[in-house]
Parts: C-alpha cells; sequence; structure tokens
DNA sequence: CAGATCCCCTGGTCGC
DNA sequence: TGCGACCAGGGGATCT
C-alpha cells in the first residue's frame, strides 16, 4: 500500500506531467471515495494552471494558479494512470491537459480521498492539522520521539504508526526500521532507552530514503505513474516474510497479529 | 487524553 | 470450474 515513498515516488512522476500544465478537463466520475468529493471541483479546476506539486505525510497535493490546492490520498490501493488509453470503473478522477497528457486515479478499495482546499488554509485542513512531523526532517529527531514516547505504554509500533507522532509511516516500514533498529515491536514507548531512540530515527530515516530511492515499494497493486513497478520490496528484510530467514542472524522471521494487523518481527534481533 | 475496537471497500488467494 | 471465506490495512469514528 502506499506509505510515504511511495507519494514520494507518485509526485515525482506526477509532477514530470503536470507542473505547468493547463487543465483542460478534471472530471470526477462518482460523488466520494473514503469520503465525498467536492462537487465544485470540476468547476474550480477545469481550465486552472497546475502551478506546482507536493506532499505531506501520506497526501499528495497539486497546486492551482487559482488559490487551490488538490489533496489526494491513494490508500490502499490507489495509483495515478499515465496516458491510460481506456478508463475503466475504477478509474474515479480523470485529468487532461491543454498538451494531450491524460492522467486517471485509480482506486479498487476507495480507501483514498480527494479533496479540494484553498492553498493558504492547507494548513488548517483538518487532516493535516494534528500531522507529526515529516520523517525525513532535520526536526524529526531522537529529542522528537523521546518526547512523544514519553509515559507511553502503548507498543512502539503503534507509536510510529501515529500519524500525530510522526507522519508518512505505515505497517511496511515501521516493520522493517524496528527490525534495522533491533527494537520489539510491543515494547512500551516509555520503556525503550533514550539512547536507542538515535538508532532508530536513523533506520526510519535510512529505510524511507531507500524506498524512495528504488522508486517505492510495491504490494500487489502499487504501480509508479508511469506504469513501472516499484521495487523496493526485494529489500524487505522482514515485512511479507514469515518463516523465511533473517538477514541478520538466519532464524525464522516472525509474525504476530494485533488489532487486525500484521506485524513482522525477528525475535532473536529486536528485544 | 490514551487506548482499544470497529468499519469502510474490493481484488486476489485459498480450500473444498 | 465455481464459490464462499478470508485477508490486506489507513484513517476516522466511537466506545471505555
Amino acid at each position: 500500500m502506499p506509505e510515504l515513498p511511495e507519494v514520494e515516488t507518485t509526485v515525482r512522476g506526477l509532477r514530470s506531467v503536470l507542473e505547468g500544465a493547463e487543465l483542460t478537463r478534471v472530471e470526477p466520475r462518482r460523488p466520494d471515495l473514503r469520503r465525498a468529493i467536492p462537487p465544485d471541483l470540476r468547476q474550480r479546476m477545469t481550465g486552472a494552471r497546475v502551478t506546482g506539486l507536493g506532499r505531506r505525510a501520506k497526501y499528495g497535493m497539486i497546486d492551482t494558479d487559482r488559490g487551490d490546492t488538490l489533496v489526494f490520498h491513494l490508500g490502499m490501493s490507489g495509483r495515478w494512470r499515465v496516458d491510460p488509453e481506456d478508463i475503466g470503473t475504477h478509474d474515479h478522477l480523470v485529468i487532461e491537459t491543454a498538451d494531450g497528457r491524460r492522467l486517471a486515479l485509480n482506486d479498487p478499495r476507495r480507501f483514498g480521498s480527494l479533496d479540494l482546499v484553498e492553498t493558504s488554509a492547507l494548513a488548517g485542513f483538518a487532516p493535516f492539522a494534528t500531522l507529526g512531523p515529516e520523517p525525513l526532517d532535520d526536526v524529526f529527531d531522537a529529542a522528537h520521539l523521546a518526547e512523544a514516547f514519553a509515559d507511553r505504554i502503548a507498543p512502539v509500533k503503534a507509536l510510529l504508526l501515529d500519524q500525530r507522532v510522526v507522519a508518512g509511516l505505515g505497517n511496511i516500514y515501521v516493520c522493517e526500521a524496528l527490525h534495522i533498529a533491533g527494537i520489539a515491536p510491543t515494547t512500551a514507548g516509555g520503556r525503550i532507552a533514550r539512547k536507542r531512540l538515535d538508532p532508530l530515527v536513523a533506520a526510519i530515516k535510512a529505510v524511507l530514503a531507500s524506498a524512495i530511492e528504488a522508486g517505492g515499494s510495491t504490494l500487489r497493486d502499487y504501480a509508479r505513474p508511469d506504469g513501472e513497478l516499484g521495487y523496493f520490496f526485494k529489500q524487505w528484510r522482514v515485512y511479507g516474510r514469515e518463516g523465511l530467514d533473517c538477514p541478520s542472524c538466519g532464524k525464522p522471521v516472525e509474525r504476530c497479529v494485533d488489532s487486525g494487523r500484521s506485524t513482522f518481527f525477528c525475535a532473536k534481533c529486536q528485544r
């Protein structure tokens, strides 16, 4: 599923198509995804020019010269198709540009979202208002985690998935980062020694940077905007590798399910 | 507030 | 081959 690296890869791909482009057609093909699509989206975006693209946490952003920002979330199964020949049942938004390019936001499971927000009011956009720091920013450091973890009894895995603590991590990269850092996912946040937070922060930054470098992971239904599959999944140490050898010690990777979600870890390397 | 649980949604996979 | 059961899981809502 798209996490931060996949969204970053998607935005970079979209940028090559949309930066500076005039939008000649912006067509929602259903009224809602996870929540309602703004009914005036078509009217507000048609004829506008794209002035920039960006990313915040797992959200992609497309700015227009009308002072609006289209904010998209890819949910579980969302991806942008670039220059598709046909528009299918799961293509929920179609965009065409004056220079003849076409994009389709495809999301079979419809866990994604589309919002149109005044660019100047983005900070107050409800889904953004409570987000923690970007994990690749310098402000995300051991001191930040120390404060966020203090007195918390929730498992470190749950805390790292909490977008208020750090914004953009999902199940895959949390599992990977905890393995790299050698921390058991069930450890209560408040019981992690301060000296272990620097390696944890480094692990998070490293695994995200590697994934972006590789063009984003793929999990069955993820594809880069240009249709090529990302390939960071080949580098997964523990995620999806139950029963296979831990790359560090050779013991079988274990899996447990907590609140319906799989956690992959090595019981020897992570304590 | 912190934490736990449930729900949304559909394609792919698995067992019979 | 067909079919039902089950699973993936981010984020928001709703409880205790």
